[in-house]
RNA sequence: GCGGAUGUGGCGGAACUGGCAGACGCGCCGGACUUAGAAUCCGGUUCUUAGGAGUGCAGGUUCAAGUCCUGUCAUCCGCACCA
């Protein structure tokens, strides 16, 4: 395809005089706007054109605040701890540090392609001592809030990348990273409470405007129930068991109680008969992996023998074990009512166990209950509750219970603490000393950073220590406390951490006092706009809001929450050749588009205009070679119009006018919403009017072309810049004022509406925009004709869209 | 199983609070320019027995439904024995 404009050159000469004059300048006493992309992770692979759609996106609604008179914070870094580069090293013996700065100097480069108005010197990198100081700080300020802590129990625990992994990180049952099934490890590991700030990481999810689809899953993770913990007298002992349950209305028909097999006191209640089977059962629950005990839904279970006491009433209930129940959730026990929970109902079917109704719909007893009924409705069986509805009753229960002082009122949540150690090499080693007189003692702040050293081998081991812990001279230190020997620490941060607040350093990158000035914080934060993909849904967005939270409480920051807006920005696929199939861009897939290739043979104007042309940027959206020329061709036609048109300037037209305020109209609108594709299609659609427009008016005025510059610097920033300068500018484009508009020059004169009988479109007529209805029915009739027959039954006129004669024949 | 999103020409997708469905672009067809091709420019492009039909499917509300209501199907995503 031959070129009309010269984009390299264009492009390279305007790059080269913003880096010499930013249009961004800081310090300011304009008002501020954070805009801020997700960081990458600088892999080995850089860029593809996937990559782009986001920080294209970001950096036009920058831009365009700049243009609004805003001071914008715009800025990028790299999250480049993590296993890659030390799966690499253990591979080639090359120092994860050198592969990262390789890594980071090649994505530097590709970013810059894009040519967005990040603020570079504000750069930051999570594997910079510099950076990791104040990651370490955090974590010191949080073990002497107690917040973390040390704690040995059964994690997941990936063989494959031999390592902990956190929760959130092995979800349905899988490694996140390398999808290896997790298995269970009793280890030792350091916890981040996380959990203390269950209800506010929920509550203030209200505020935020983000993605609903992303307040749901977090909402969910954390997973508030509310209801109440009974205990249950073992029979023949002065022991009790204490079940959670958010049915307490249920308790009369509770027939059974289930423990989870982990649960403490299985072995103490279990009766000499049935010790055999128990700790079979125990046994085999212990060695099933974790993705079969998460997907077999067939109930499996044993009786230990022994008998609870519903306080309620008395009576007896057999005591079972099984793996349905959870022993991290809840008390790790359950009161199990078959006639009113699915779960319970089938395990009473397959052992045989009675099932009591204690609620229906009408308030008498079905003769058979061939399913749970779980709707709510009236109590029977149930003493002095019969009658009452079964939403009274559970609202009812808990304090009931609790005033009988047979169990409490409580809620509960899904969320656990976080596991926060990592048994790798390239992470932030935990700041901590272990001393034998002291104890576990923090690393002094003067001290930090705790600078990874460096080690022989990279190897992770299959215990479960970190490739830290054969570095003896590391290792061996004193204690900060007493001075006497010591041992560090050796397991590293999982890669969250540098995440978890890196915001915050981009407001004051150089400060070596503070993570961050309380000034510079004031001005810049929380961040206006997020932009990054859904995949940190949970994770990244969650341990970044609990960061924040803490850092709120401790004085650090005077913000609860960092992210106003977030948008999630879909990913770009492409068909796979082999089986024709849609999938996410990956090396893997072989169905990569390099930016680098694309913006030789298109230019990053064409490139970063097509990344937002392709669909709505919420949706993920299939990649077509050829639609960029689309695109391209826009942009040679525009500049094409400007070029032909600049020297020979007429005073505009009504509706040239009228035009070019419908476009700043529509374009600022369609940008507001962030709807980017139609802002592309909204600018092809007023230039093919615009053209169509100067030919009959036989010329364009100046304001007019001004317009589209300016209008077009967000997008395409390169082309704009070279065409306000050819109409006669000097100034940077950017120096100027987003364009307004007047609603009432956008109004035409006359406007074509359709004419339909009984709904079915008929003609077209040409009326005055305000005409009455009166003049409007009658050009109507006239323009129909002989069509309209039979009797009028109503007429109706929407001005500017339409007329309908509803006739009856 | 629960929750969410999506479903419109050959393709990607438009359509603001119900008001001319298919904007804009890709592709394709035809024409112009050219020795020729590429590029560029101009025109056409939902289907169709030309009366109509048409936004996954079946109903409903309305003068009017892609848009609202009821039911249903398909695809994708998230959660998943959380008591």
């Amino acid at each position: 395809m031959s070129t009309r404009y010269n984009f390299k050159e264009i492009e390279s000469k305007w790059r080269k005089i913003w880096e010499e004059n930013p249009v961004n300048p800081h310090d300011t006493d304009k008002p501020k706007y954070y805009c801020l992309d997700m960081f990458p992770y600088p892999s080995g692979n850089g860029l593809h054109v996937g990559h782009w759609r986001g920080y294209v996106l970001s950096d036009v609604v920058s831009r365009y605040k700049i243009l609004q008179g805003y001071e914008i914070l715009h800025p990028m870094g790299w999250d480049a701890f993590g296993l890659p580069a030390e799966n690499f090293a253990i591979k080639t013996g090359t120092h994860p540090a050198e592969t990262t700065k390789k890594s980071i100097a090649n994505i530097k480069r590709q970013v810059k392609e894009i040519s967005a108005v990040y603020d570079w010197d504000r750069e930051v990198n999570t594997t910079d001592p510099d950076y990791y100081k104040w990651t370490q700080w955090i974590f010191v300020q949080m073990y002497k809030k107690g917040l973390a802590y040390e704690k040995e129990m059964p994690l997941n625990w990936c063989p494959n990348c031999k390592c902990v992994l956190a929760n959130e990180e092995a979800t349905n049952g899988v490694c996140d990273r390398c999808g290896s099934p997790v298995t269970k490890k009793n280890l030792r590991q350091w916890m981040l409470g996380i959990t203390k700030y269950a209800e506010r990481l929920l509550n203030d999810l209200q505020d935020l405007d983000w993605p609903e689809k992303v307040k749901k899953m977090q909402t969910d993770w954390i997973g508030k129930s509310y209801g109440a913990e009974v205990d249950f007298a073992i029979k023949d002992t002065d022991k009790k068991i204490t079940v959670y349950t958010t049915r307490p209305d249920t308790l009369y028909g509770a027939t059974f109680m289930v423990l989870a097999p982990e649960h403490e006191i299985v072995p103490e209640i279990t009766t000499a008969e049935q010790k055999d089977a128990v700790e079979k059962y125990v046994y085999a629950a212990s060695t099933k992996s974790n993705v079969s005990r998460m997907t077999d839904k067939e109930k499996t279970g044993v009786f230990t023998g022994a008998y609870g006491i519903n306080p309620l009433n008395g009576a007896l209930v057999p005591i079972w074990v099984s793996d349905y129940v959870l022993a991290d959730y809840g008390t790790g026990a359950i009161m199990c009512v078959p006639a009113h929970d699915d779960r319970d109902f089938e395990f009473a079917k397959k052992f045989g166990l009675p099932i009591i109704q204690v609620i229906s719909k009408d308030g008498k007893e079905d003769e058979e209950l061939t399913q749970a009924y779980t709707e709510p409705g009236i109590m029977i069986n149930s003493g002095e509750l019969n009658g009452m509805k079964s939403e009274d009753a559970k609202a009812k229960m808990p304090e009931y219970v609790e005033k009988q002082g047979f169990g409490k009122k409580t809620v509960n949540y899904k969320l656990r603490d976080w596991v926060f150690s990592r048994q790798r090499y390239w992470g932030e080693p935990i700041p901590l000393v272990h001393c034998e007189k002291c104890g576990i003692v923090p690393v002094p702040e003067e001290q930090l950073p705790v600078e990874l050293p460096n080690v022989e081998s990279y190897q992770p081991t299959e215990t479960g220590e970190s490739p830290l812990a054969s570095i003896e001279e590391w290792v061996n230190t004193t204690c900060p406390c007493c001075g006497g020997p010591a041992k560090r620490e050796t397991n590293t941060m999982p890669q969250w951490a540098g995440s978890s607040w890196y915001f915050l350093r981009y407001c004051d990158n150089h400060n070596d006092k503070e993570l961050a000035s309380k000034e510079a914080l004031k001005k810049w934060m929380p961040v206006d706009l997020y932009v990054g993909g859904v995949e940190h849904a949970v994770l990244h967005l969650l341990y970044a809001r609990f960061y924040t939270k803490f850092l709120y409480d401790i004085g650090a920051v005077d913000f609860e929450e960092p992210f106003k807006r977030l948008f999630n920005q879909g990913m770009i696929c492409k068909k796979n050749e082999e089986d024709g199939k849609l999938y996410k861009m990956s090396k893997n897939k072989g169905n990569v588009v390099s930016p680098d290739e694309t913006v030789e043979k298109y230019g990053c104007d064409s490139l970063r205009m097509y990344e937002l042309f392709i669909g709505p940027p919420e949706l993920d959206s299939e990649w077509d070679d050829s639609g960029i020329d689309g695109v391209f061709r826009y942009l040679n036609k525009i500049w094409k119009f400007v070029d032909e048109n600049k020297d020979k300037t007429i005073a505009a037209t009504s509706e040239i006018e009228q035009i070019r305020h419908k476009m700043i109209y529509e374009i600022t609108n369609r940008l507001e919403a962030l709807t980017m594709n139609t802002v592309v299609s909204g600018f092809m659609e007023f230039t093919n009017k615009l053209i169509n427009a100067v030919k009959a008016a036989g010329g364009v005025d100046m304001e007019t072309l001004e317009t589209i510059c300016i209008l077009l610097a967000p997008f395409t920033p390169h082309i704009a810049e070279e065409m306000w300068q050819n109409i006669g500018h000097t100034e940077s484009v950017f120096k100027q004022k987003w364009p307004e508009y007047d609603e009432n020059k956008m109004k035409e004169d006359t406007v074509e509406i359709a004419v339909q009988i009984n709904g079915k479109v008929k003609t077209t007529i040409n009326i005055a925009a305000d005409f009455d209805k009166d003049s409007a029915i009658a050009a109507a009739k006239e323009a129909l004709g002989t069509k309209l027959t039979g009797t009028i039954v109503k007429e109706i006129y929407v001005p500017g869209r339409i007329v309908n004669i509803v006739a009856k024949n």
